[in-house]
DNA sequence: CCGTATCCAACTAGATACTG
DNA sequence: CAGTATCTAGTTGGATACGG
């Protein structure tokens, strides 16, 4: 993303390794092409929209009512063409009028649903645990400027 | 992160449900909690650090020079910090001189390696398919805007 | 209805210098 | 060695207005 705002292109990547238990990349250097995907999911919209799309197909409207915590319509459409330029999700537009577009996943779209769900479960599973860690590291961290004051 | 250029902290999150292959969450607003683990894997080096963390115990220095692509110190302290604070990272000071300190893994961070590697297993996999669909779709925007001038 | 354009606010990350 | 502090640049995300 050289210059626009608007911008959808993303850097390129190199060639990892995945070996048994422990992660191993051959050059070191070319971040394991983990970045490629973490890029989709590390942003703040698309894996809610995979997930939306994960049951069926919707319009752009129905999409962004769905979203949880009130998406904008330019981030909505920032987060559905990067995906539809990765090829996961697939942009059907109908020359009506009013215009209506439809997406849906593609093939490529619903093989990484499981991908996000293994995430999701984690996330809900580890969640109380997660909480705690935090709960009680700050706490310390509280007590220590409490301390130094 | 409230304020500080330096915050570790981040804010709180709810509860939510996957069922099936589909997933679904019981009350819209509260993101699925999905959010606290993707706040993790989306920062820049977070997911390096685990991997590099997944083969053992490291120092702070070691784990720096494995990273790829040349974390700062800076980073790499806020990125352990917040990997602490999660309690997926121990941190273990030996009160020595020159200070050493070792990072690694706690049981919950191990059990997460799972998951890295299944995005490292799936980005690489579909590796080809996602450059080809970026390259279709840049080319297709290329011609718009050349036949548009 | 489905966007794009513009402007602005917030956060993330890098470089550099300094400290226990 | 293992940080913290400071300053700055780049990027992401939100609000709003307008266009096909």
């Amino acid at each position: 993303m050289s210059a626009g705002h608007t911008a959808v292109t993303a850097p390129a990547q190199v060639t990892g390794e995945v070996t048994g238990e422990v992660i191993v990349c051959e050059t070191p250097q070319d971040e394991c092409g983990v970045r490629d995907v973490l890029d989709r999911l590390g942003d703040k919209w698309s894996v809610y929209v995979v997930v939306e799309l994960s049951s069926g197909k919707l319009r752009f409207k129905e999409l962004q009512r769905r979203i949880h915590g009130d998406i904008s319509q330019r981030m909505l459409t920032l987060t559905v063409r990067r995906l539809e330029r990765d090829g996961l999700v697939k942009r059907t537009v109908y020359p009506t009028v009013p215009p209506q577009v439809e997406y849906e996943l593609t093939e490529l779209g619903r093989s990484m649903t499981h991908l996000v769900k293994a995430l999701a479960d984690w996330s809900i599973e580890h969640r109380p645990v997660i909480a705690e860690a935090r709960r009680a590291y700050d706490e310390v961290q509280d007590e220590a400027k409490a301390g130094s004051a």
